[in-house]
DNA sequence: AGTCGTGATGAGAACGGTTGTCAACTCGAC
DNA sequence: GTCGAGTTGACAACCGTTCTCATCACGACT
C-alpha cells in the first residue's frame, strides 16, 4: 500500500524546458510577464497562464526564489546555492546578488519567542542600483 | 520670495478625521477595506476611495507605517515611534510589535556598497502567530 | 509504432486590490 | 456670506494573477 511510485507524474514539456531555459540565460530577477513577452520573441511562444504556473510549481518546489517587487509583482530567479538566502536586487534591472543575513536568522526567531509568537518567519531582501544602471 | 504660508492647505475634514479614530483605537495592522468597512459599521461612513486616498497621504507624511501583508494587499497601522523601525506582526490578526534591528541598518549599508550598490533601502519584517491566535 | 489515460496547455473570462475620472461638495480664508 | 481650491464618492478602468474548460500531447505499456 505504501506505494512509492509517483502517482502524479510531472511531465517535460516543451514548454517547461522553455521557461526554465529562459530562467536560466539571466542572473536577474525578472516577472512573469517579462518572461513570457522574452519567451515570444525568441520564438518559442509559450501562454501567459502556463508561464504562470510553471513559474509556481518550480517556486513551489524550490528550483527558483520569487520576492516581491516594490510595485507589488513578483519576481522569479534561479539562484546559486539552494539554502536559504537572502538578495540584494538592482530596482531598475533585476541583477541580484545572493547574500546570507550572518545572524539574522537567529535574531528572528528569539524576537519572536520574546514576544510570544510562533512559526516565525522572516523577509530581509535589499534594495539598490546596480553599477551598469547609475547614470 | 521665502513663502513660510502653506499654499497647498491640508483641510480638515469629516472623513479624514474618521480614518485617523478608526486607525487610533487599534494597534493591528489592517487594510483599506478593513477600515473602510469598520467606518461604515460605525455609523460614520466614507467612501472607499476616499479611505486609499487618505492612508496613502498619510503614508507619504509618515503618519502611518504601511507594508504589504503575505497575500499582497497593504497594510496600515499608526505606530508608536515615529523613527525608523520594523515589525513584527501576527500573520492572522495582524496585531504588531515594534522592534528595531540592531545592526541591520549599517550591514544593509555595507553590503550594498560592497556590491556597487546605491541608494540602498531595506525590508525587514517579521511575521508569526500571536498567542491569542494560537489555537 | 499504436493506444490510452491523465497531466498540461492556452484563449479568454473572472477576480481582487488599487487608482483614475469628474461633477458635486465643503472647508476656511477673507 | 462669498468664493476658490482642495476634497469627496460612485463608478469605471487598470493590472497582475488565477480560474475555466475544451483540446492537446507526454509517456507508460503493449
Ligand atoms: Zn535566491
Ligand atoms: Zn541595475
Ligand atoms: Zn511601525
Ligand atoms: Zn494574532
Amino acid at each position: 500500500m505504501n506505494d512509492t511510485t509517483p502517482r502524479t507524474a510531472v511531465r517535460m514539456t516543451r514548454q517547461r524546458a522553455a521557461v526554465a531555459g529562459a530562467l536560466g540565460d539571466t542572473d536577474e530577477f525578472c516577472s512573469a510577464q517579462q518572461l513570457h513577452e522574452r519567451l515570444r520573441t525568441r520564438g518559442d511562444a509559450v501562454g501567459l497562464a502556463t508561464v504562470y504556473r510553471t513559474l509556481q510549481t518550480m517556486a513551489d518546489s524550490g528550483d527558483v526564489d520569487v520576492l516581491r517587487g516594490e510595485d507589488g509583482e513578483n519576481l522569479y530567479r534561479r539562484c546559486e546555492r539552494s539554502e536559504h538566502h537572502h538578495h540584494l536586487v538592482c530596482r531598475v534591472c533585476g541583477r541580484a546578488v545572493e547574500i546570507d543575513g550572518p545572524s539574522v536568522e537567529a535574531w528572528a526567531a528569539s524576537v519572536g519567542a520574546a514576544h510570544g509568537f510562533a512559526d516565525i518567519d522572516h523577509t530581509v531582501e535589499l534594495w539598490g542600483t546596480c553599477v551598469q544602471c547609475r547614470r
